[in-house]
RNA sequence: GGUGGCGUGUCCGAGCGGCCGAAGGAGCGCGCCUCGAAAGCGCGUGUUGGGGAAACUCAACCGUGGGUUCAAAUCCCACCGCCACCGCCA
């Protein structure tokens, strides 16, 4: 959610930035527009009220028939009160929907245009050529069928398409990926968490998934309840209506959780494979930080990324996302992309975002130090996405005859260094 | 799922339908006292929103939302949460 108040004082701020986005610079006038008929609202029905509170006062003093009098005129008075309140709600409501509609400004380093208008910032490492070791690479689910890591097709008949096993390694190497996830995020100083998967409208609303996004998120209708996407809904919300203490920042959490996509309107993208599925395991980053903190951990976030694609020995790329792609909450975001051999192509493993005040104004998030209470900003970023990474790791590490070779940083936590046929 | 109890300020805890933003205590801050500290004493100590350059002022907030009333922390209803016990259950 934006700042009215910055709002008010900087409405073309904000008309270039939803331009930016490729979105509708009118709603800036109508947010302006309905923030005016609010105040107006309050101020008719705090005059009324305050009007009735004093005459209510001289009612409890008088006696007999004057008494009856004033009973008389308290009703009048009562309705217009109650009129009055309603308005105002109602002028609070469609204010508070309306500002709803604004998307985070974007940072002016944000490069301008659409998914395809990303730049690259670096490229680490160097995409294997398999030319030179004569033989044409396999895919990951060709790889998960010899491994016996991957079942697709059981997914398929048990749960239908975008579902998936991970069978005997597939399953060990998710764990491993979790483990050295979760042990490198306490090294560095994050709280592990697990979280609940399952969340109610305001979390759901605060973090900013059902404006665009909504479409992407499964909802229990009779119950209630949204399946989260990422963990990000339910770290970002953990503080949701709390002040916390400025000398505590930055809170650094680190969430493992399922994650569940509808992904709507992929028809016919990535439908091999589990490159894109309905319901995955992640291991998420996310901070809390002081606004003037967060470019700073914003790098900070893209570097544990980075560390952790290096870890894995996969060749990556990392990108600054374009303005029309960023969703409504981020300022700013980098995905790293790990090069897949059998497309021959760069794909999004994990992404970093930073939403400033934006969520915590909606979560009502607000800090305290010596100075006043004011909002905190908030990032998160992707440790790992375990199908991607398997994908990854499968495809960047295969041998000839279908053997994948375990990255060192693994093998502790798998106690092996290759993935054996079986 | 059933029965019973509870939900008030940072915390504990009072609260007759008007004089309650709310007694009393604790905590915290400042001051006095002291060589210093403790104790004691005095003063102060919420959030959000509207108006205002500001001083300040007005409104709202006693789990949430409705209702009754001229007037609700106080009465009524619904919901949510917590606690206890019973039932069922991984």
């Amino acid at each position: 959610m934006i700042d009215i108040k910055y709002l008010r004082e900087n409405p073309d701020v904000l008309r270039t930035s939803q331009k930016g986005r490729g979105e509708d610079p009118a709603i800036v006038d109508r947010v302006l527009a309905s923030d005016d008929a609010r105040r107006t609202a309050i101020a008719d029905y705090e005059a009324l009220r305050a009007e009735q509170n004093l005459f209510s006062k001289s009612v409890g003093a008088a006696k007999g028939e004057e008494r009856e009098a004033l009973l008389e005129k308290g009703k009048v008075l009562s309705a217009a009160v109650k009129a009055a309140e309603a308005r105002k709600s109602e002028a609070e409501v469609a204010a508070h929907q309306e500002i709803l509609l604004l998307s985070n400004i974007l940072d002016p380093k944000a490069p301008i245009g659409g998914e395809e208008d990303f730049v690259v910032l670096e490229h680490v490492g160097t995409p294997r050529d398999f030319t030179k070791d004569n033989f044409l690479p396999k895919d990951h689910v060709e790889l998960g069928k010899l491994l016996g890591a991957i079942d697709t097709e059981r997914g398929a008949k048990v749960s239908g398409a975008r579902f998936y096993y991970l069978t005997g390694v597939g399953a060990l190497l998710e764990f491993a990926l979790v483990n050295y996830a979760i042990s490198s995020a306490v090294k560095a100083g994050f709280i592990p968490m697990i979280t609940p998967v399952l969340v109610k409208p305001p979390a759901m609303e605060g973090t900013g998934f059902l404006g665009q996004a909504a479409e992407n998120v499964f909802n229990l209708e009779k119950d209630d309840f949204y399946l989260v996407g990422t963990s990000e809904v339910p770290l970002a919300a953990f503080h949701m209506d709390e002040v916390l203490n400025v000398e505590k920042l930055p809170l650094r959490y680190a969430g493992y959780s399922t994650c569940f996509r509808r992904e709507a309107g992929t028809y016919g993208k990535d439908t091999r494979g589990i490159i894109r599925v309905h319901q995955f395991d992640k291991v998420e980053m996310f901070t809390f930080c002081k606004p003037e903190d967060a470019v700073a951990e914003h790098q900070r976030l893209l570097q544990w990324e980075k560390d952790f694609l290096t870890a894995m020995e996969i060749p990556f790329r990392v990108i600054d996302v374009a303005s029309g792609d960023l969703g409504s909450s981020a300022t700013r975001k980098f995905d790293c992309e790990a090069w897949i051999p059998t497309q021959e192509a760069y794909r999004e493993v994990t992404s970093t975002s930073n939403c400033l005040e934006f969520q915590a104004r909606r979560l009502n998030i607000r800090m305290k130090g010596a100075e006043a209470t004011s909002h905190v900003a908030t990032l998160n970023g992707t440790l790992v996405a375990i199908p991607r990474m398997i994908v990854a790791i499968l495809e960047n590490h295969q041998n000839a005859d279908g053997t994948v070779n375990v990255p060192v940083a693994l093998q502790p936590f798998l106690g092996t260094s290759r993935f054996e046929l079986v």
